[in-house]
DNA sequence: CGTATCATCGAACACTTGTTCGAAATGTTT
DNA sequence: AAACATTTCGAACAAGTGTTCGATGATACG
């Protein structure tokens, strides 16, 4: 038995969606208007409403399919193998990998989280933090394995996410490297370091921290 | 000689910037309203026009004001420090202590980079440049003094600021690390991270790419 | 054919937005 | 006190916003 052919109506949808994405990440949520998506989709600003009821919806629906398909495929591919360090690694390439090839949607993912509310919002959100979840249980594994104590796993976890999701503001398949060079890089930095390495103390090199106790300029007074 | 004492305007001006700032990261800088402002700053609407001649200005002056800090305070700190790793920490450590203690305006420096446009934007921008481009000197120029040469230097840059940005994202500092924990958790993982490790080769892990050929969901069809 | 369901549209509504402008209040200097 | 500059404000404007609704066209099926 095989999937059903995607229907009239979900076609549109998926084109209205992918439209919309486009014009979110270049313009912005908020600066965009739903006559903009008009125009861009060659419908009729009331015809649009057919296919969401609220300009919410519209960004929820984006961020909801988007997200879950990165899961999704990031469950499927981790699904048969054991070693945490290896499943680490497999998320890092997909995540990298859906990333770049639906940056629109993925930039609407990650800059727009906070421009939705409510039970859409929460929605999202739940996903969100089983994600998250799923990273910290990796990072706390690895960790407990290679004995590595002196590393904060919140701040790891959400340094990799940084990493990976800083990505939309300047990452250019055009002048960079490839999705298969910038996850090795990425990996490989981020791994290799939350690992650590004997050889290299990095206290060292800032010892002096006096300077982060004054509270730093103007803007505090 | 000493440093004028700030004018009345100049005291006024700051705190406007400050409570826009604050709102600004709550509610988003295209959500929030001018008339919001002048609630919360306890003006009147054609009040605020005195300090700023445009919303866009508005925005303009908090990043500004901000980033020149920043950057500021990096050059006196890493000044008379040759050594390009410690260079590299003391930065990490001023941009983290600075971001942590001024949250608000370092989240509007972030998030709402693109909000703002024309002369006002290449103004922001070419602060911005500069910063990467000493980033990146000081990772070049680590690389060459260490022999690293599998490491991308735009990716490796990017991937710090991408660690450092995105702590206005989750970082609490009512149950997180201190900014000493931070500062000092990032500059390990990103540092040791960069420079490598010989007893660990990242490359083993995932060595099968071949998911990375397909194309991806079903968003690109 | 006809008829029921799906899909689209134009026109309008109620509301919020950034910004302006002349006048009034406040403060400072002669 | 008078004259000046600095600072604040109320009221209004023009433009753009998300959303609704009844009507119309298209499509599928008996």
């Amino acid at each position: 038995m095989r999937a059903e052919a995607p229907s009239r109506y979900d076609q549109k949808l998926l084109h209205v969606l992918k439209t919309s994405a486009a014009i979110f990440a270049e313009k912005g949520y908020h600066s965009t208007s739903i006559r903009d998506i008009a125009r861009a989709t060659d419908m009729s600003l009331s015809g649009l409403y057919y296919y969401f009821k609220s300009k919410d919806e519209l960004l929820f629906l984006i961020q909801d399919y988007c997200f879950t398909t990165v899961v999704e495929d990031c469950r499927k591919l981790i699904a048969d193998v054991r070693d945490p360090i290896t499943r680490l690694s497999l998320l890092i390439e997909n995540h990298l990998n859906y990333f770049v090839h639906n940056m629109n949607e993925m930039k609407v993912l990650s800059h727009e989280a906070n421009s939705i509310s409510g039970d859409l919002f929460r929605k999202v959100n739940a996903k969100k933090r089983q994600y998250v979840d799923l990273v910290m249980n990796l990072l706390d594994e690895t960790a407990r394995e290679h004995r590595i104590r002196d590393v904060d796993i919140r701040v790891a976890s959400f340094s990799l996410f940084g990493m990976m999701n800083w990505i939309y503001n300047w990452y250019d398949p055009r002048k960079d490297v490839d999705v298969r060079g910038l996850a090795q890089n990425i990996t490989r930095i981020f791994l290799s370091g939350f690992l650590g390495d004997k050889s290299i103390e990095a206290e060292r090199t800032a010892s002096d921290r006096s300077h982060l106790e004054r509270p730093a300029t103007i803007w505090q007074q």
